[in-house]
DNA sequence: TATAATATATGATATTTGTCATGTTTTAAT
DNA sequence: ATTAAAACATGACAAATATCATATATTATA
């Protein structure tokens, strides 16, 4: 099991900002776990206690909606940390947790950490940093959701992921999700989700093969409207 | 001009946790203002560098979408804090924000604020709590925005405002809204909101008089599908 | 007060999106 | 390899929502 201290991804969080010696201590009473694709981190409702720092993989939070259908509300994806929140309030996880792919995780109880919020400014202020820009990033996803159609919300998707994660060695996107993914992703049905991408494909603007998809024409594809 | 010190609306925002010596310092170097309706307080792109704490009255943020129209994104109501975010990055700010009615305002300049994130650990929790939550409701909205029926967001609305602001005298909603703002609220066509409103009017759930709304079946609303 | 500008209201219609049905393909399990 | 289950795909239709037109009411302004 590699060390806090050694560990690359801990560049991209803010777990950066710790000192040696509280990486240490933080090594030493951390968990770690692979999670297979299709596997629950956690439920909504569920208590967290902790922040999960993701090593590999890619999950999906996602929130049931009042008419019983799943929102995946964002990606989180390697490098990134999971439940922040969980550290400065006792609330409930809000969403739920599930992995995309096979994953590595390192998991990080709250009691271990919390003591780094008040004393290390550094770190503190690199949490108010991540939270301030994904507080940003849900602002613009509320504002698109309202404004934007279900042809543009997907069509923004595919871009996301298309640049967001770096494509496998036939040029498909590097991150694998069903159609009821994307549906849940664009906040849609599923139909209308296989029915978008069918035209895509027809428009020349991606092509598949199984759940894979290729991107033939970015430009194309962020002029959708 | 009251004195921070004094001043009972830092109770509701992180300011509460300051320290007096420099609640004072602040108060010294806050600017204080008063606001009418409709004005701006600041613009989508412009650097805030610093954070306004309201006294009085309500502002909405609203964002540009790509097809030219204004989304609502929250309402910002007496006792919080605005700008929060400009604190923690140099980036401009992501939305505009009007006054919905006459507002007073305090501005706090960056400058004079930023050492307390690092020096009082109390006060950059109380921010950390503050996005944590606004982070929590942001969520929940794009849940809302991608799965709710405009017609469900709406009564959401109409809830939202009657549980958040104190009804006048005559037990009309407490802050009045334009429907026009109440499409960019939802994120519909105006003429949507005005159809959806003068049916919650014959269906009995609303009464109105001009722009003024009074709710007369809270849970009529509530149960809206 | 008269007039213009803006906001509200509603009908007619077009477009978008959802739902249900059904068939096909892919994947998983035996 | 065979079969069952799940995912994908598409047609037909219904429901929700947007757009355009136009009328009325309200508010601001000369």
């Amino acid at each position: 099991m590699v060390k806090c201290e050694q560990c690359i991804v801990r560049q991209f969080n803010a777990l950066k900002s710790l000192e040696k010696d509280d990486l240490i201590r933080i090594s030493g009473c951390k968990t770690s776990k692979f999670i297979k694709k299709g596997e629950i981190l956690f439920r909504e409702g569920e208590s967290i206690n902790g922040v999960f720092c993701i090593k590999e993989g890619v999950c999906k939070l996602t929130k049931l909606s009042a008419n019983g259908k799943d929102q995946i509300v964002k990606l989180v994806v390697r490098g990134e940390l999971l439940g922040q929140r969980s550290l400065v309030t006792d609330e409930k996880s809000n969403l739920t947790a599930i992995a995309v792919n096979e994953m590595e995780i390192c998991f990080i109880p709250k009691s271990e950490i919390l003591n780094d919020l008040s004393k290390n400014a550094n770190f503190s202020l690199d949490m108010l940093q991540d939270m301030a820009k994904e507080l940003r990033i849900a602002d613009n996803v509320i504002v698109d959701m309202a404004q934007k159609s279900v042809k543009q919300r997907l069509a923004d998707v595919l871009v996301y992921l298309n640049t967001t994660f770096d494509n496998d060695e036939k040029g498909f996107l590097g991150v694998t999700l069903s159609r009821e993914d994307y549906a849940n992703l664009v906040g849609t049905a599923t139909e209308s989700a296989i029915r978008i991408l069918s035209q895509f494909k027809k428009e020349g603007l991606i092509s598949t093969t199984g759940k894979q998809i290729k991107i033939l024409d970015l430009e194309g594809l962020k002029r959708i409207e």
